[in-house]
RNA sequence: GGCUCCGUAGCUCAGCUGGAUAGAGCAGCUGACUUCUAAUCAGCAGGUCGCAGGUUCGAAUCCUGCCGGAGUCACCA
């Protein structure tokens, strides 16, 4: 016997083929459901499909399948028929071997895969500053994303592509020149990202210094006099003005693009700073990813793949797939494919954001000839992956036609948008810190964990801290916007990751407590619904699965483990499990716990979510 | 303005590749620990699924229009 919904589909099927004497591949194979609640039964098959084929009303379709089934199988107990709903009850003596069947497959917890190379591109950050909640959501879904389409038979390669070059990290380059005194991390005692990223606030007040003198000089004063709106205010004007203000007259601007020149010439000293910097802020996101549990197996620096992207821009221009402007700079026209035209190439021959694009999915595709590409990239990009994966359409590139960008909402405050010039941009380190020591404080006052070694009780705060964050994260939909209320993020009831922590813990408790896995008992032959609901669930895991990965959306196998945590938390209340009523039961339930255990811990494993033994 | 996404309980979200009487959590109220871990469980209350049409035996789900919100349409990334 295999999956019990399978079995049923596949039976049913048979029934359905037979009784309307057609062979099986013209006739659809049926949706087999869970019996809702309220209505009796196990599984349910919709007969509305059939209708047509049967030429009778759906409740005699329905009634017919139920016959035919009851003669030719032996697991089904009884049937009943509600409108066009073919209710089946399978035999309570059956639902102990399938769970035995469940539980000794090798294979129940993985999909069928079709094995191919996927690369997947996450976190991706600029080297300027330190990772925050946006890149948390970013990296969850990438992480998480890798782990589905492992678990599906895929060849994974987890990538970033690190933005390593630009104006950005000039400004802290410069700033750290300036104002630094020889001062790193380790004499300052501070993480390496945030360092740098310290020196990029330091600029930004520097540039704010400068502009507000500048705004009182004689010609600030001139240039507001010219140029500003009727009744325009002065700080209006000069907000509006910065830019240009950076870009035309102030001294810093000029200072931080001079260092960009040198960068792109390759100035050595202007190189030995440039790497230095952005090397403290690779230990620094090290520690972070560290901590968060997750790890790549290829980075790409954006200062190597623009020399690509711009080889790419050639190969297209001989194509004919691009064409250059008067001015030098070169375009792909996408009118005729419902896009705009979009520039590929400055006229001054530098690469832009889609270039570098172009030259990283080449690269990657010379060093891993993959099948398919996934961007995790946040929505605001939409329009920018629609573009790049209609380049890649019309540059023949092989792996064109499985491009997918997982796309997902911003994350916003309660208060609104995180801004990093107003300073309410959430930290990583900071967040992953609060929620640890959050987890610490609870788990100290309930006192389960007292007679650990404090090693181990560190390991197990950290586990339901960031199972708690990554949770709370990963449940909502990555279409969707989502809002970091910090308050709630913090909650460890309810719909959360120590929720789900909690019935392992519960079942690895129960399993400790019992000497007795082994032996051989009778068939248990009552289950309740709570019993047979949980079989169900554990059946529904590789369908689940298989939806997640497809779709790319862990928070489809989030709600589900919820779910089965919930069913589980309910069933322990309702039944004894080391004190059942019988052995049978005894070793039914505690072979039920077993099985919901690993499938709960396979589960939040691809969550990147690990599993306390104790809480 | 064009295109894309979102709109479900006070709040945060499931359900959306069409199926039965729309589900959770939080917040509020009531109850359950000498018991296998109470980070748990049970109960009460909470809904015009943004609005209006259409398709269908059947629509929160698909189509059209409208309303509200977000994003994007840079020789920024």
């Amino acid at each position: 016997m295999s999956r019990i919904s399978e079995h049923i589909a596949t039976a049913s099927h048979e029934a359905i083929a037979q009784l309307l004497d057609l062979p099986i591949n013209e006739v659809s194979r049926p949706v087999i459901s869970e019996t809702k609640k309220d209505f009796e039964g196990d599984y349910t098959l919709v007969v509305f499909p059939y209708v047509r084929l049967f030429k009778s009303k759906p409740e005699d379709a329905a009634e017919k399948i139920g016959e035919k089934l009851s003669s030719s199988v032996s697991w089904l107990s009884s049937f009943n028929v509600v409108k066009g709903f073919l209710n089946l009850k399978l035999n309570d003596r059956d639902w102990h071997t399938w769970l035995r069947d469940q539980s000794d497959s090798e294979t129940y917890l993985t999909a069928d895969g079709e094995g191919k190379t996927v690369t997947v591109e996450f976190s991706s950050p600029n080297t300027n500053k330190p990772l925050h909640l946006g890149h948390i959501r970013n990296i969850l879904l990438g992480w998480s994303a890798s782990r589905l389409l492992e678990a599906t038979g895929h060849e994974v390669v987890k990538t970033q592509i690190v933005n390593d070059r630009g104006i950005a990290i000039c400004k802290s380059m410069l700033a750290w020149v300036k104002f630094g005194e020889g001062e790193t991390p380790s004499t300052s005692d501070s993480k390496g990202d945030h360092f740098v990223g310290e020196y990029y606030v330091k600029f930004e007040k520097e540039i704010q210094k400068e502009y507000k003198e500048w705004q009182a000089s004689d010609r600030g004063k001139a240039v507001y006099k010219s140029l500003a709106n009727e009744n325009e205010e002065s700080n209006a004007f000069f907000t509006r003005y910065k830019n240009i203000y950076f870009n035309e007259h102030s001294s810093l601007g000029q200072a931080a693009r001079d260092m960009l020149q040198r960068w792109e010439r390759g100035d050595q000293t202007t190189r030995e700073i440039w790497e230095r910097m952005n090397g403290w802020v690779y230990e620094g996101f090290d520690a972070t990813y560290d901590r968060l549990g997750v790890e790549f197996d290829k980075i790409y620096y954006e200062s190597d793949t623009y020399v690509k992207g711009k080889e790419i821009v050639e190969e297209g221009l001989q194509k004919g797939v691009f064409y250059t402007e008067e001015d030098g700079s070169v375009w792909a026209d996408l009118t005729d494919a419902n896009m705009d035209k979009k520039i590929v190439l400055r006229s001054d021959g530098t690469a832009l954001y889609i270039t570098q694009d172009l030259g990283t999915a080449e690269m990657r595709f010379e060093d891993y000839k993959m099948d398919k590409a996934v961007y995790v990239v946040a929505d605001e990009q939409d329009y920018h992956f629609q573009v790049l994966f209609e380049l890649m359409k019309r540059l023949g590139r092989p792996f064109a036609d499985d491009l997918h960008h997982l796309s997902y909402g911003m994350v916003d405050l309660p208060t609104g948008k995180m801004k990093s010039r107003e300073g309410t941009v959430v930290d990583a380190d900071d967040l992953m810190e609060e929620v640890v020591s959050e987890a610490k404080k609870g788990a100290t006052e309930r006192g389960e964990l007292a007679d650990l070694d404090s090693k181990v009780q560190e390991e197990i705060f950290e586990a339901i801290g960031l199972g708690a964050l990554k949770y709370f994260i990963l449940k909502v939909n990555p279409r969707k916007r989502m809002t970091y209320d910090p308050q709630e993020s913090l909650d460890m009831q309810g719909q959360t990751g120590p929720y789900i922590q909690n019935a392992y813990v519960r079942i690895q408790s129960v399993l400790r407590k019992s000497q007795d896995t082994q032996s051989d008992h009778g068939i248990y032959e009552s289950p309740s619904d709570f019993e047979k609901g949980l079989i169900k669930s554990i059946d529904a895991y590789p369908d689940v699965l298989r939806e997640a990965s497809g779709n790319l959306d862990p928070s489809a196998m989030a709600n589900y483990l919820y779910s089965m945590a919930k069913q589980y938390h309910r069933f322990y209340h309702e039944h004894r499990i080391l004190t059942a009523e019988t052995e049978e039961a005894k070793a039914f339930r505690l072979l039920l716990s077993k099985t919901v255990g690993e499938t709960l811990k396979n589960g939040m494993n691809l969550l990147g979510i690990s599993m306390p033994v104790k809480m």
